[in-house]
RNA sequence: GUGGACGUAGCUUAGUUGGUUAAAGCGCCAGAUUGUGGCUCUGGAGACCGUGGGUUCGAGUCCCAUCUUCCACCCCA
């Protein structure tokens, strides 16, 4: 495989036979965000590179070693978005967005890009589906977000994710834990794994994370950042809490949860699979919009891996609406009756209905088996006789039966009232499905 | 970025200790007399055996490099 037929590492086509999966997560994704009054913002797949530096953090491993930068013709320094909230942050502030109501919601549905050895659910353009919420600093809207997400996963039926919530404090109280919790490690450096002690001096509450086993033995016994919240920050994290609770929303206290991006504080959670996946994974960030140069605003968001979703669905069989498929095929036989099969296609679409004709040349017997492979409901042969008289046959593929119709405007209405019996049938499907 | 495993037709695989034109199933295409799919039968197309070097009289089978995928780590969506 050459350059020319091979992707690049770590991207994905999604292929005709799949995309509909994709169209019904991202439909799903859009319309609970707008339940809860997040609507779509569309921000650019690059950005000014110093926007990430100063809002992912320039410590963290995504600016550090994962961004796709690049100098353009300009001369100026673009970066590939590894994650969706700076731009949408940016934008927020170029446009004065927190001069009008407060607070804004904002969903958006986004490739990110971020320069990793690839793996299962590890790509280097991946998708995300994200949402955040500027200017608001009450705990009810941390548990908005994380009800947000908490829906959509309902509502798609995804089973065996669990959710992990944590707080790591505001910047005050978090230098007081850096604190303890170096000296707790320090005290014991000669025990910790070569990457630990890396760590010790970069960011001590990764060592938390560490799967090394005489390293989580020690961080079992480390001081616990809950512990050293200030009142404020301890406030705000029981009133999520209960907040979340009282909305009947299961979640699992995670002191080990700590985001990989600098501008997190107070809540953060993620939604973990039992495989150990992070499907979605968000948090506050009340200093991020100062950060960038705006005013003081607390907000906070998530972002939700659309492939990873998509994989844990998968490997659950969970339900997917039905691919779509073809309503009628009209087979035709001759030249004439191939440009009036075109014809009759072209006015039936108008009304809505998926239709399909020959457009190979092909005979009638391989015209028929190509409607049987696309799942066509119901055919039509167009023939000289048909051409004369005005008269065809409406074939249903499932049972095989035909009955005699006319080949003019009735058509349309024919066909429209056979899809509506269907639905009926179907809606009675679903009530039967409810009784039980 | 570190360590490891894999790579044969669209898909799933077989290919003996390196030896003549690389197999099979599924899928695809076309036929099985006169205008009709799903079953069956027949035939056909389709593989530079991931790529590039090397060893050898001779390599899909051995060696090196490289690319991809997968696993663990790192990290995270």
């Amino acid at each position: 495989m050459d350059l020319i037929t091979q992707a690049p590492r770590g991207t994905e086509d999604v292929l005709p036979a799949d995309s509909y999966k994709w169209q019904y997560v991202e439909q799903t994704a859009l319309a609970v965000a707008q339940d809860f009054g997040y609507r779509e913002i569309r921000t650019p797949v690059f950005e000014h590179t110093p926007l990430f530096l100063r809002s992912v953090g320039e410590t963290t491993d995504v600016v550090q070693k994962e961004m796709y930068t690049f100098e353009d013709k300009g001369g100026r320094s673009i970066t590939l978005r590894p994650e969706g909230t700076a731009g949408a942050a940016r934008a927020l502030l170029e446009h004065g967005l927190h001069n009008g109501a407060l607070p804004l919601k904002a969903a958006y549905i986004t490739s990110c890009y971020r320069y990793e050895k690839s793996q299962k659910g590890r790509l280097r353009e991946f998708h995300q589906f994200g949402v955040e919420c500027f200017g608001a600093a009450a705990p009810q809207a941390d548990a908005e977000v994380i009800t947000l997400a908490h829906t959509l996963l309902q509502t798609l039926d995804v089973k065996g994710v669990t959710l992990r919530i944590n707080s790591i404090g505001c910047p005050t109280c978090r230098a007081k834990y850096h604190e303890a919790l170096k000296s707790y490690f320090e005290a014991q450096v000669d025990d910790l794994c070569e990457t630990c002690r890396d760590r010790l001096s970069r960011n001590p509450m990764r060592i938390l994370d560490c799967k090394v086993p005489s390293c989580g033995a020690i961080a079992e016994k480390a001081p616990v950042m809950l512990d050293f919240l200030c009142d404020d920050c301890h406030n705000h994290f029981e009133a999520v809490k209960e907040t979340l609770t009282e909305a009947g929303i299961d979640y699992v206290i995670d002191p080990h949860i700590v985001r990989g991006l600098d501008y997190y504080t107070r809540t953060v959670f993620e939604f973990v699979s039992d495989e150990g996946l992070t499907v979605c994974g968000g948090g506050r960030y009340d200093g991020l919009i100062e950060e960038l140069g705006g005013p003081h605003l607390p907000s906070l968001g998530f972002g939700l891996g659309l492939e990873r979703l998509l994989m844990i669905m998968e490997d659950r069989h969970a339900r997917f609406p039905e691919p779509p498929k073809c309503e009628l095929y009209l087979a035709s036989m001759g030249e004439k009756a191939a440009r009036r099969c075109f014809a009759i296609a072209a006015k039936l679409r108008e009304g809505g209905v998926a239709v399909e004709t020959d457009l190979v040349g092909r005979g009638l017997k391989a015209q028929m088996k190509y409607a049987d492979k696309l799942g066509a409901r119901y055919t039509i042969v167009v023939g000289d006789s048909e051409l004369e008289n005005g008269q065809a046959q409406l074939k249903d593929m499932q049972t095989g039966e035909t009955e005699d119709i006319l080949l003019d405007d009735s058509l349309y209405t024919t066909l429209y009232n056979k899809s509506l019996d269907r639905q009926l049938a179907g809606m009675a499907d679903l009530f039967s499905n409810v009784a039980e």
